[in-house]
RNA sequence: GCCGGGGUGGCCGAGCGGCCUAAGGCGACGGGCUUGAGACCCGUUGCCCCGUUAGGGGCGCGCGGGUUCGAAUCCCGCCCCCGGCGCCA
């Protein structure tokens, strides 16, 4: 018999689960409220359960009834207990309502290793490449290396370089936001050819990259049913983050983890056929509602982005282990663009509801002297899979089980793109491709090879 | 979008108001037989509730309502699939 972890914890321990959500800087009392409704539920449906035992036994004698006075009595009968029934039938309807909201908005449970407090305890576990760091932020630098106690080699320089969004505007002039944000609005934007190319350039490479190591390339849907969506995110992402499509029961994936989650809605898998592992190729689509006027320039962050997902169906005692797997893939083609990064351990108060566990992927950005986020890779446990009706038989037994998911980015090409303009600047503008890159823009005779060169400010752009 | 035909358990497929407690087959799992495999035989094979166990009960035939003492079966709405027509990158 298949049963949620949470569920299981919140009938054997709700303390225990308290604790779970307190890690989360979440309100407890929602596990009291869970627990309360759970115990209702069972008992209404007990009582419920043996009421219509009554009522099945007069219904089968009513047939077999030997004469018209005898039928009459069991129809009066059971019409008298219908009445019962129906009482009670709908006092379910309302606690089960009530308990399906409660429980689905329980956030997963939190890992052992996982960093417990607001977005400050995240920690860097790992760092990776020779930042080159401008010698006016070479103090912030070292506080976000030294801080955690890590030494890391850097190549200091003297010059200041333009940060992605003049990059893009003034120096390349290969994008125009302006211009985006008055037909379409702020978080848009127009990008033309070399960085078109490079766009397409990093998906091919994340998809070859990922393909070759035995992913399943996917091209998914785009838009999804509410009763989908609802499974794979939780309520404040469907408000700060989820398109709906007027007049439809359709929603604009922000990830194509959202339909690479369902691809198994409501399906049994059997556990010799796991791991399941999939690269989903999608634009992503995202209000950025709670963002305010974070990253306001340029395309950081934007409503609309291109990404290459990896997904992965696990068993639950592989799961832990496929997290590392997906977070070394982006490592590695991190590395393969010669990016500097550092891995984060996400803390438990900043993970989203489906995580049990989080790291991020942050590049340095020498424009900026911070770290940014450009992937993120969770184990979403049986969070996911509970909500879609995904699970696992065992062969061994017939048992079964809920699946586990996990996500992580392969490449977000947008946000790749400012860390590659930022990282590969010439002091002159020039920004050279990385090598990693080459091979996928060698075909096309337009296509950028070595270099993106600055562009005179004399046409807009041709 | 219109007209017609359909959706039954993991799969195939019967049933078309109460002997449905959903036949039968396939597959899968467990056991028997076997040196092993196959064949063969027996059992199990949806979800939920109660129960320590043994077991008991409820629900379930695409989804949601309705009619009825009783619905896979009748009625209404929706979703999806197949065929034809129309439209279309």
């Amino acid at each position: 018999m298949a049963v949620w972890s949470v569920l299981a914890l919140l009938r054997e321990n709700p303390e225990e689960l308290k604790g779970h959500v307190a890690k989360r800087l979440m309100d407890t009392s929602i596990v009291d409220l869970a627990y309360q409704l759970d115990v209702e539920w069972r008992r209404l449906q007990t009582e419920i359960n043996e009421l219509r035992h009554k009522h099945n036994l007069i219904t089968r004698s009513v047939a077999k009834a030997s004469s018209e006075g005898e039928r009459r009595l069991l129809l009066e009968e059971a019409k008298g207990l219908l009445k019962v029934i129906e009482e009670r039938e709908a006092r379910l309807a309302d606690v089960e309502a009530k308990r399906f909201e409660v429980l689905n908005s329980l956030p997963n449970l939190v890992e052992d290793d996982v960093p417990v407090g607001d977005e400050n305890a995240s920690v860097p576990v790992e760092f990776w490449g020779v930042p080159r760091v401008w010698s006016g932020y070479l103090e912030q630098f070292r506080d976000q290396v030294e801080r955690y106690g890590f030494k890391v080699e850097y190549e200091l320089i003297d010059w200041k370089p333009r940060g992605h969004a003049d990059m893009l505007e003034e120096v390349l002039m290969l994008g125009d936001t302006v211009k985006a944000g008055e037909v379409a609005g702020s978080r848009f934007y127009y990008l033309f050819d070399d960085l078109v190319w490079l766009d397409f350039a990093l998906l091919l490479y994340a998809i070859d990259k990922l393909t070759s190591k035995g992913y399943t390339l996917v091209l998914p849907p785009y838009m999804l049913r509410y009763k989908v969506m609802r499974g794979v995110v939780d309520l404040g992402a469907f408000r700060d983050a989820i398109y709906k499509v007027e007049g439809e029961d359709l929603y604009l994936i922000a990830t194509s983890e959202h339909s690479l989650a369902a691809l198994y809605y409501g399906e049994e898998i059997y556990d010799d056929e796991l791991p399941i592992k999939l690269a989903g190729i999608s634009p992503c689509f995202r209000k950025e509602a709670g963002a305010g006027s974070r990253d306001l320039k340029g395309i950081f962050r934007v409503h609309q982005f291109h990404k290459v997902e990896q997904f992965v169906f696990s068993k639950p005692e592989d799961s832990r282990k496929m997290l590392e797997e997906i977070i070394g893939n982006a490592k590695e083609m991190f590395q393969e663009l010669g990016l500097p990064y550092r891995i984060v351990n996400i803390a438990s108060g900043d993970l989203g509801a489906p995580a049990a566990k989080k790291y991020d992927l942050e590049v340095w950005m020498p424009a900026q002297g911070k770290y940014r986020e450009m992937v993120s890779a969770s184990n979403c446990t049986d969070w996911q899979s509970y909500r879609l009706g995904i699970r696992m038989i065992r062969r061994k037994g017939m048992t079964r089980e809920y699946v586990h998911t996990l996500n992580s980015t392969a490449i977000a090409s947008t946000r790749t793109i400012t860390a590659i303009l930022e990282n590969y600047q010439e002091p002159d503008g020039t920004v050279v491709i990385p090598k990693a890159l080459r091979k996928y823009l060698e075909p096309f005779e337009k296509a950028p090879k070595e270099y993106v060169k600055p562009r005179t400010p004399t046409s807009k752009h041709e």
